[in-house]
This record gives C-alpha cells, structure tokens and sequence, in this order.
DNA sequence: CTTCATGCAAATAGTTTGCATTCTT
DNA sequence: AAGAATGCAAACTATTTGCATGAAG
C-alpha cells in the first residue's frame, strides 16, 4: 500500500539532496511519528517507535526529530504548559493554536484578520517579519462541560 | 528616595498575604531586576545582583522570581531564539511581542483587533479563553541597516 | 572502502530540591 | 521559640555529543 508515500518521499528527496542516507531507522521513526496522534511528546514516541524495534533510543529519535523539522515533515512545539511536542504536518497554511491547559489538547485555528493585523503592525513599526507564534490557552468545549450546567459568564 | 518605592509595596503586601517573610535577598533581587533591562536572563540578572551581595546565588534569585511571577511583579518568558528572560512590568495592558532574530531586541505592541480576533475565534470554537502568547519573530528596522541600502522587497 | 548513522553512555544546560544553618516574626 | 529563607551541593529533566561499531552509498 501507499501509505505515507508522500512524506517517505520527501524525506528521501532530502536526504539525497543532502547526501545523507536512507536508513531503516530513519524510515520507521517518521511512519511511527505519522501513524500517532498529531501531536506527540518525546517519550510517548519514543514509545510508538519501540513497539517496533526495541533497540532505537532517543539519540536517533531526537536526531531524526530535528531531520524532520529541516523537511518540514514536522514541527517542534513548546508550549506553555506541558512538554515539548512534536507535530507531524505538510501544511503551509495556519499555525495557529488553541490549547486546552485542562485537557491538552491542541487545535488549530487560522483567521486571515490575524495575518492582516500581523503585516500592518509590522509596517508600522519597520519589522521585517518572518515567522510568527500564536497561541491561545483556555479551557475547550469538552472541558467545560455540557452547555446547560456551565456557570453564567459575567 | 522613593525608588522603586511602588514595586516594594507589592512585593510587601504580597509576603504579609501569604505570611513569607521579607528579608533583604528578596528586596535586593527586586531591586536589581527593576533597575536593569526589561529583558534579563537568568545569568544576567545573578551578575546584577552579585555586583551587589556576592553571597546570593541562582537558587534564592530563581526562588525569587518564581515568588514575583506570582505577585504580578515580573513575567517568564520562552522566545523560540535564545534562552528564558523575565521581564520586570506591572501593566496589565499590551503582551504581545515583535523580537528581532538578530539583535535578540524586545519590542511590545498591542493592536485591538488581534484582541477581537482571539475573541471572535474562541466564541466560535467553544473555546474558554484564559491567556494567549502572541510573538512576532523577524529583522528589526535597526538589523535591517539604513533605508537606502535595503534590497528591493518582492 | 569511504562516509555517514547508530546506540550507548557520558556530558551538558537549565532549573529544582534536600538539608543544615541562619534570619524573621 | 517556631516557621521560613538561605546557600550550597546534589539531583533532576530534557537534550546533545563522543566514540566505537555497523550499515549505506
């Protein structure tokens, strides 16, 4: 089956770009890192991983972790609460996050506003902008509990 | 003289609240966070304050700034370039950041409409919104070199 | 047969903690 | 006198690195 073709490809065009190699390892990490949730942290891939082969340790995954993040096959993540997480994605659209500091979890979000308040700030102030964080932390829909047993707001 | 007269009073009422104690480390290590940069890293702020009292290491100023983080008197922050800095401000208004991936430089902004933004986005997501961290990363105008001898944007 | 990747253990960076001593209240 | 803070060293967490061995080009 074609399963994870496309990324396995990217990650093969990289490496001969790079002349780097093509490894068994290399390969296992990223489909275990595609084949779990979207955002992992370090231990719980580590343990995705040796489910497969018991002998890969952190060394490797930390070391394909940062292969991956140079192809853009993932991103690394610190948020504010809770460890460092890595997001397996292609998408060049939004990066913007909502996280639940109960739960964790973690929702992407985009609005084209934020994008144009983005720019013009920084037209204003003369900041040649490359990169951006949004992250916004609260409390999700499922954390709240059901609509009719929530607290009034003010 | 009244200096830094303010920050002390919170600093105080804090410690009676919460019956700690004050003692002359605490009132000294506010003193060197408020009269150095608004940005500090941890090693930064120990040399300001050992210029002071050589005596005071990194486990009573990491103790202290654990303490004023939660009386409102600093702020932690992770940029993604560079290593944790606190910041010393007591305003409740603008936290969103621009910071230059060159210089390392600093800059607060506050637009309203990222304020609508986030509100709009969490009312239609369901979403309880508590705190946000919003972080601008590029070259500043200072970074960027002279008007004149800027290459042509695309 | 050269170069690179791997896996382990050790090193590192940043931060926290246990504990004996010393200060505040 | 009782409770809390300090300062040191040791512990800890997350991540990186040196090096001998093994695999890929």
């Amino acid at each position: 089956m074609a399963l994870f073709e496309k990324e396995l490809g990217i990650l093969r065009a990289h490496l001969k770009k790079s002349r780097l190699k093509q490894t068994g390892q290399r390969e296992l990490v990223l489909r275990s890192l595609l084949e779990g949730p979207r955002y992992v942290t370090m231990d719980e891939l580590v343990a995705l991983v040796q489910k497969r082969d018991r002998g890969i340790g952190y060394s490797t995954v930390y070391r394909c972790m940062k292969l991956f993040c140079e192809c853009g096959l993932a991103k690394e993540h610190h948020f504010l609460y809770g460890k460092t997480r890595f997001e397996h994605s292609l998408d060049g659209a939004p990066h913007d996050y909502l996280i639940c500091k109960q739960c964790g979890r973690v929702q992407e979000f985009s609005n084209p506003l934020i994008q144009a308040v983005q720019e013009k700030v920084s037209k204003e102030l003369d900041f040649k902008l490359e990169e951006h964080r949004v992250e916004l932390y609260g409390i999700c829909s499922t954390c709240q509990g059901p609509l009719q047993s929530r607290p009034e707001e003010d």
